[in-house]
DNA sequence: CGCTCCGTTGACGTAAGTCAAGAGATGTGG
DNA sequence: CCACATCTCTTGACTTACGTCAACGGAGCG
């Protein structure tokens, strides 16, 4: 996932920007998909829940990268809901537009199926850790690539600072957040990890690459 | 997935076609990824193990349906194992001219793409299910799958017959042999299915699926 | 007729979900 | 500035689904 993979240019009308606040809704699962957002700045969180049961992150989106494009390519009702999380710029781009681009500009499919090509290869490592590995060891996942894609400003001293609450990191890693709680603590015992109310300081982040490397070859 | 959604004409000299026998593999995960495969008839299965732990079965594979394209479109190795089940025909489509189709044939890329999203929704939907559900919610939803697509040679009394080990099925749902085994003897006993050896009737399709749209809504 | 491979079943251990209570933060109004 | 309400995180006790280990039994095959 890398900004601004998608150089595309916007110059029509019908594109418009959007100024989000905290907690707005792009669009929810299940409604039906007329555009495609592109973020500029912020973060969105993309959450399905399937109807039944607490909601699951499936990703969290940062500039450059887009939203809503799978449901909108496929013609289908979205399939997961897109939340603003911090101040956020996006542009909206409706469908018909979003398709003509398709059509139209030369090149621009084949970015796409690209992009959404590595989605897909996320989405099956994820499932992959999600079948066979514990909380403990998903969430050193999570630490791990949150720190290689520096989207989540790193501070000097302080790695990662994320702008979610703790449900909301369990819900990411697939679990509860009391789980999440006590497997945290566990790290920051073992000297790996130091805890503020929402933030999570890596202590050696070195190790934690390692040790994500060590559970998931290959990355 | 539907078969014969690419309906793409192979009319060029370096698309070899090859005759496969079961366990026969088209390709190992982390291979460098120099074709992209395209079934005619058979099946294959996608598994990827990530080192460490069981594999997990990513899908199932039939006639009409391409292999190894999410890997050579973003030119990674691949993220999977490509392994024949029965007697299978294949199209195999080396790199570059799985580029070329890509750069000239108009609105192919757009195709793929739509492709792509599919799986993408499906994965994501599998990445819900493996999150939050049980064992034996998973393996309704998977037999409920099997049912919906009729990929699977249903047979006049006995809907779901798959070529697969016990063990395979249980790589599918993301678990184990034996708790596969407990489920589905369970399931038996309230009268849903019939067991043999290396079959599954559903007695009664329609609660089958009636129980998978309880579980998971909107499918 | 044995060998091997799977599927089944049982006993057991454990990771993690659930329920419930408590402790800090943070914010609000008097 | 201080109660007071609210929100999140944390901790504990309990429950449970599921994985693991091991033994057994029926199929298929040489």
């Amino acid at each position: 996932l890398d900004p601004n993979d998608l150089p595309v240019s916007w110059g029509r009308g019908s594109v418009t920007s959007l100024q989000c606040g905290p907690e707005q809704i792009l669009f929810h699962e299940g409604d039906e998909a007329n555009a495609v957002y592109c973020l500029k700045s912020g973060m969105v969180k993309l959450y399905k829940s399937g109807g039944s049961g607490d909601p699951l992150i499936i990703r969290l989106v940062g500039p450059g990268h887009l939203v809503g494009y799978r449901a909108v390519l496929t013609d289908e009702p979205f399939a997961a809901t897109a939340e603003v999380v911090g101040p956020t710029q996006v542009c909206r781009i409706p469908k018909p537009l979003f398709w003509e681009l398709l059509e139209t500009s030369r090149g621009f499919a084949t970015r796409l199926a690209r992009y959404i090509a590595t989605e897909l290869r996320i989405s099956e490592e994820q499932l992959l850790a999600q079948a066979q590995h514990t909380v403990t060891d998903r969430t050193i996942r999570l630490l791990s690539l949150f720190l290689d894609e520096g989207s989540f400003e790193p501070r000097r001293d302080a790695p990662i600072h994320l702008p979610l609450l703790r449900s909301e990191f369990a819900k990411m890693v697939g679990t509860t957040p009391e789980t999440l709680s006590r497997v945290l603590h566990r790290l920051a015992d073992s000297g790996l990890l130091t805890l503020t109310r929402r933030e999570i300081f890596v202590r050696d982040p070195e190790q934690l690459r390692a040790r994500a490397r060590r559970i998931f070859p290959r990355k």
